[in-house]
DNA sequence: GTGAAAGCGCTAACAC
DNA sequence: GTGTTAGCGCTTTCAC
């Protein structure tokens, strides 16, 4: 008769602290509801909180999620939790929304975007209030999913063509400029691209933001080589850089799409024996974890992702409690840092 | 009255479901779980799985959850997501989690560990079947509230004095000692230990594992320098290595409790100019990711803790499902993984 | 301002 | 083998 699986947990319910305070359930539900306490007469709250305090009720939130149909839980989907770029945004998110009094379903989606949408059917079922997005692409059809379900979703790092939920991105255009300016300024004119995925919108648009950056200081965008990587991997960014290698013996530096890459980068130049910065800069992106230790130290284009995390969970906060807030696009400054990996080019015979 | 927020979603109920296939809505719930399917006419259980489909029933996990007690959630609590140890642990535990039809609510306690307690209360609010906890001490207190609560939990890369609950950690006396022996087989006798927080198992085991190897190649332990470390971090890790070069200038080798230790000391050795491993060797512990593109690349003890992820969701779904498992503790093998930080030491005047 | 009553969607005795 | 019934613990109309 009794579901409960072990003896040992005593529940307290809404009724028995009722009892105590010799009131009503319902007056007791008013009571402990801060949005509805006021219904109360103060001198009633304060003996409900006193009796619920003394048999240490513990308001049950599956049987409150059943009723109202809400649960303070908050799905984010992540396509890799081990990619050291992801566990930052996730840690803020996290700690975001854990002071608002959500908890965090994590579901690490991996590779297998068609199984998206049944988990994300799957998390609505659960009630789930909201969703964090790591994963879209720029197409992505998990996008039209949430906005046809009406379900609260913000995205993070990455961003959809359409911008039909709120986001909070870097500003790659502008990160891509910094790198290369700075390559410009060291000198460098023969620059070229290490580029990711252009599915999703980080590829996208830091190949776009370097294009136009190459512009901006007149040199010729459709003539500087560009590789792309299949994937933001270091084995994918080492076999795009022998690619361009080989298709462009004569570049003087390169700006990767991210740190993996960049890293890939190093074990291309390696292999070979050409020396960075020597022979080569390389300009990385994100400042992930450790790049300031690899040899050279990369020089890159920070992001803060936890920041990112953050606000995408305060966006998701609004979304959840306003129903009509408009669509915002949060775009965060990055920084270059200088490190040993970039310097002047090599004068040629 | 509805309590849905949003007109859209429609909820199909198993009694819309009963009425579809002509049978009672206590059939549908029988003949749509696995466990109880047998009870019913397998031409019923058709019907009423066609009747399902068509409707696109959705079984209301929050419903079903208040009536078992049950939620087909587990709670995992880790000390720092962005920590680049527990990341790989995560992913591997929820990988094998969702696959049995888990869900995965994830705290990230941060140093919080008074609040431990509390978060687990509130987990146990929403119904978890279980935790996996990477965040306790060696003597922990929420290792015995978890025990007296009849909470199914397990202890990942962590374990407790007291072996009340099953675990999954790596062998850290083997690694210290593969550490140790590959010193002294490179001609070093003069060895200290960088050694973690004593109050985390990690850094307590390990320690005395260097001991132990000490021992066992006859060098004399006790005299053997060692400093502690507050914190598993890069920080600590340079402080503690400044202390021991401060305190014992003769030293030609470091046995780092774990990596981030041991590039904080690559940090300390850099500032004086002490070459590594020219002048000393440097060995580490948990082989984490681009540990191997440091400079010098770092020689350390590897341990698979995305192994140790998964086999931890093992463990704990045992728990769960069978109520009396004894306890278990999965010591999983390290492994040398030779890089540039350990050499021969210097021949000295 | 408070009590009464209904019911969220499901499962598990208990009948038959 | 299937239907009946009784809740799980809460919130929210609706009365008064």
């Amino acid at each position: 008769m009794t579901p409960t699986r072990k003896g040992k947990r005593r529940i307290v319910t809404l009724k028995q602290v009722a009892e105590l305070a010799g009131v009503h359930a319902s007056t007791v539900s008013r009571a402990l509801n801060p949005s509805t306490r006021s219904m109360v007469m103060p001198a009633v709250v304060e003996r409900v909180v006193k009796a619920a305090n003394n048999l240490g009720y513990r308001p049950d939130p599956v049987a409150a999620s059943l009723r109202t149909g809400r649960s303070a839980l908050v799905g984010i989907l992540v396509p890799d939790i081990a990619n050291t770029v992801f566990a930052p945004i996730l840690s803020g998110a996290s700690e975001r929304l854990s002071a608002q009094g959500y908890s965090v379903i994590l579901a690490d989606v991996g590779n297998d975007e068609s199984k998206q949408i049944d988990l994300v059917t799957g998390l609505m079922a659960r009630r789930v209030d909201g969703l964090i997005l790591a994963t879209v692409s720029r197409d992505d059809p998990l996008v039209a999913y949430c906005v046809e379900q009406d379900l609260p979703a913000v995205l993070v790092n990455r961003a959809e063509t359409q911008s039909r939920l709120s986001s909070v991105v870097s500003d790659d255009t502008l990160g891509m400029k910094m790198a290369v300016d700075h390559l410009v300024e060291l000198g460098h004119r023969r620059i070229a691209h290490l580029a990711g995925p252009a599915r999703h919108s980080t590829g996208f648009l830091r190949r776009r933001g370097f294009t136009a950056a190459m512009t901006a200081n007149g040199l010729d965008a459709d003539a500087a080589p560009c590789e792309n990587a299949d994937a933001f991997a270091r084995g994918a960014g080492a076999a795009a850089m022998r690619q361009l290698l080989d298709t462009s013996p004569d570049i003087t530096a390169v700006v990767a799409a991210n740190d993996l890459l960049a890293l890939g980068a190093y074990d291309a130049l390696r292999e070979r024996g050409i020396s960075c910065p020597g022979d080569i800069s390389v300009i990385g992106h994100n400042d992930m974890p450790l790049v300031d230790m690899v040899e050279p130290a990369l020089t890159t284009i920070r992001i803060s992702h936890r920041e990112m995390g953050r606000q995408s969970a305060d966006l998701l906060q609004q979304a959840i409690e306003q129903h009509d807030v408009p669509v915002r696009t949060i775009v965060l400054p990055p920084q270059l840092v200088v490190r040993r990996s970039t310097a002047a080019p090599r004068m040629r015979g």
